[in-house]
RNA sequence: GGGGGCGUAGUUCAGUUGGUUAGAACGCCGGCCUGUCACGCCGGAGGUCGCGGGUUCGAGUCCCGUCGCUCCCGCCA
């Protein structure tokens, strides 16, 4: 209401409420610009004890008239500029103490924020980044319900799995020494609503996982879940895009041009050392393992993978230390610039590389893996420096991802993504100790280098499930124990299916244009895992945990 | 688990090669003011320099430890 008032409403009499923005004590005269979630008003007072009484953020009451005001005492810088409400009857509905740190006010230390989150949340910031995820969820739903997707609740508290994110874990007292845990995801329970005929599936639910917090991560997050049958991988993404494209509208943001471009996971690899690139621009990663294949150079001839970025720049020796710095960190033995190292090489690798003057190309030689990672992340480093990413919005699909993966630690196979993705179309059987080359039909959505989410077709013959519960190591018995009840449903009567699911908070968080998912939550926790509000979580008496059959092994500091 | 950054009034910050009483702005308190809108003017209060050790005649400043926050790597099926 306050910040609706215009010209057009003078003569009126009106009743507004909200919140002290700024005072301006004339003695004989009150000015006070009164806040809601709409925008200011300024009040005008006569001299009272109320009115000198006002403090910055008391919430008050005020009747008057709404005059426009005279040309020389409009304010061009407030939306209600042109008018201003005459109170005759003011009344204090509730008072405050001194602030913390003022409302709106800017550059003040996030955990402060959050410490008072209340008076956080009546700022601009929060009032626009809570009502944005309101919109643009609700623009989801509809696109959900008008697509004829059925709203499933299913369960928090589930079975745990030791394989994937930690979980959290949820003692029960009428199960002592047992623990539920907090559900990672619906994806089981939404693959038996296959089963179960509810055909069209969705949910934007709470997943919890106990790992460490980032900006983009929080103990717990939404996600817009769902799940289909009878389908193939191009409907799921057809759906993902309506949703992506229902929020943006919702919001009153132009979409994305649908369809959203596929890349598969090789090519994302290669080009841009990472799963999830960023193609806002373009710095590509060049392969030139087969050129140094018998290279004099050592450090090449020993790699089996060599590749390189050409930037169009020179590098200082300290510019050039400091990425060689980062790469370190990264898990590089070192960053060659070709400058230093073109004395080792020959004339048919120089000519292979195509640098031109003026451009500085840099290579890092390793396992593939380690030359991904590095030359990926540096790829990000070298754009922000340089300024290479432009303002644009670039979702895109990356698929044909591997089904397997080898555990870095272990070295057996596991799954690349879940368990219960499908084997790519003709490649049902495969050598289980062996896997290589199988792809799954998974599919990862990415916007600007963020990943949203992934989704894939699942598998619904109990045969295969078996196959890959086998092929990462998982013997009949431990399958039946933990997977028992997938197992008999998928044995039941199972329809092909598939579905996805998005990180709602990353999803707003980049709506918004917010570097972080924290100013898209009302009340997240900080990178420690705690709460700065409540101060949770916090330690138990014994009496209780006794209840549910726990001891500490330490007791709490 | 590892690496980087930060920590000084309520808030945001400054603080010289280590030097005497640690400053500014905003906020807060008191006073004056009928056209301000980041109102103005006068006056005032407010500090365990995160915490603990150490070096020194002397530490906000140097060293060690520790705690908190933050970004990143690992981790996130």
């Amino acid at each position: 209401m306050c910040g609706e008032l215009r010209a057009s409403d003078a003569g009126r009499r009106v009743t507004v409420a909200g919140w002290v923005d700024t005072r301006r004590d004339h003695g004989g005269l009150v000015f006070i610009d009164l806040r809601d979630h709409t925008g200011k008003i300024q009040l005008v007072l006569k001299e009272s004890d109320a009115a000198h009484e006002l403090r910055n953020e008391f919430v008050i009451q005020a009747e008057g008239e709404i005059v426009a005001r005279e040309a020389g005492a409009v304010n061009p810088n407030l939306a209600t500029g042109e008018v201003e409400i005459q109170v005759d009857e003011l009344r204090i509905l509730s008072r405050s103490t001194v602030l913390p740190f003022q409302v709106d006010e800017e550059g003040v230390d996030e955990n402060v924020r959050l410490r008072y989150r209340w008076l956080d949340m009546r700022g601009e910031r929060m009032q626009r980044n809570l009502r944005i995820t309101h919109t643009a969820v609700a623009g989801i739903r509809r696109a959900m319900d008008d697509l004829g997707f059925v709203d499933v609740w299913t369960p928090s508290m589930t079975r745990g799995t030791p394989e994937g994110a930690r979980d959290f874990l949820v003692p029960v007292r009428l199960q002592p020494g047992k623990f539920f845990a907090l559900a990672q995801s619906p994806q089981l329970f939404k693959q038996l609503c296959m089963v179960g005929g509810i055909d069209r599936y969705y949910q934007i639910c709470t997943c919890w996982r106990d790992e460490d917090l980032r900006a983009d991560r929080q103990f717990e997050f939404r996600q817009l879940d769902l799940e289909m049958a009878f389908v193939e991988q191009d409907q799921v993404l057809d759906v993902m895009e309506s949703a992506v494209v229902a929020a943006f509208e919702a919001v009153g943001k132009t979409p994305p041009a649908r369809p959203f471009p596929h890349i598969p996971y090789d090519e994302a690899m290669l080009r841009f050392g990472s799963d999830k690139p960023d193609m806002r621009f373009e710095l590509e990663i060049q392969d030139a393992t087969e050129v140094t294949r018998g290279s004099e150079f050592g450090v090449f001839k020993n790699a089996s993978c060599v590749r390189y970025l050409v930037v169009p720049k020179t590098f200082s020796r300290s510019e050039h230390e400091r990425l060689e710095g980062f790469a370190k960190e990264w898990g590089a033995k070192g960053l060659a610039m070709l400058s230093q190292i073109s004395k080792f090489l020959s004339e048919a690798e120089l000519a292979a590389f195509g640098v031109a003057e003026g451009e500085t190309a840099f290579f890092v030689a390793d396992e593939v893996e380690v030359v991904e990672k590095v030359l990926g992340l540096l790829r990000l480093e070298l754009a922000r420096d340089l300024d290479l990413i432009p303002d644009t919005e670039v979702f895109h699909w990356v698929v044909d991802f591997p089904l397997f993966k080898r555990d870095e630690e272990t070295r057996e196979w596991t799954f690349m993504h879940h368990p219960f993705t499908a084997p790519a179309p003709g490649t049902e059987a495969w050598d289980e100790s062996n896997p290589t080359g199988v792809r799954g039909q998974h599919y990862d959505l990415v916007w600007n280098g963020w990943e949203l989410g992934s989704g894939s077709i699942r598998i619904h013959q109990p045969e295969v499930q078996q196959a890959v519960f086998r092929t990462m190591g998982l013997g009949e018995e431990e399958q039946r124990d933990k997977f028992g009840f997938l197992l008999e449903a998928l044995a039941m009567g199972a329809p092909p299916h598939g579905g996805f699911a998005m990180g709602i908070d990353r999803f707003v968080a980049r709506l918004a244009g917010e570097p972080d998912i924290r100013q898209m939550n009302a009340f997240p926790k900080v990178s420690s895992g705690s709460d700065p509000l409540t101060g949770a979580p916090t330690p138990y008496p014994d009496v209780a945990l006794k209840e549910l059959g726990i001891r500490l092994v330490e007791p709490p500091a």
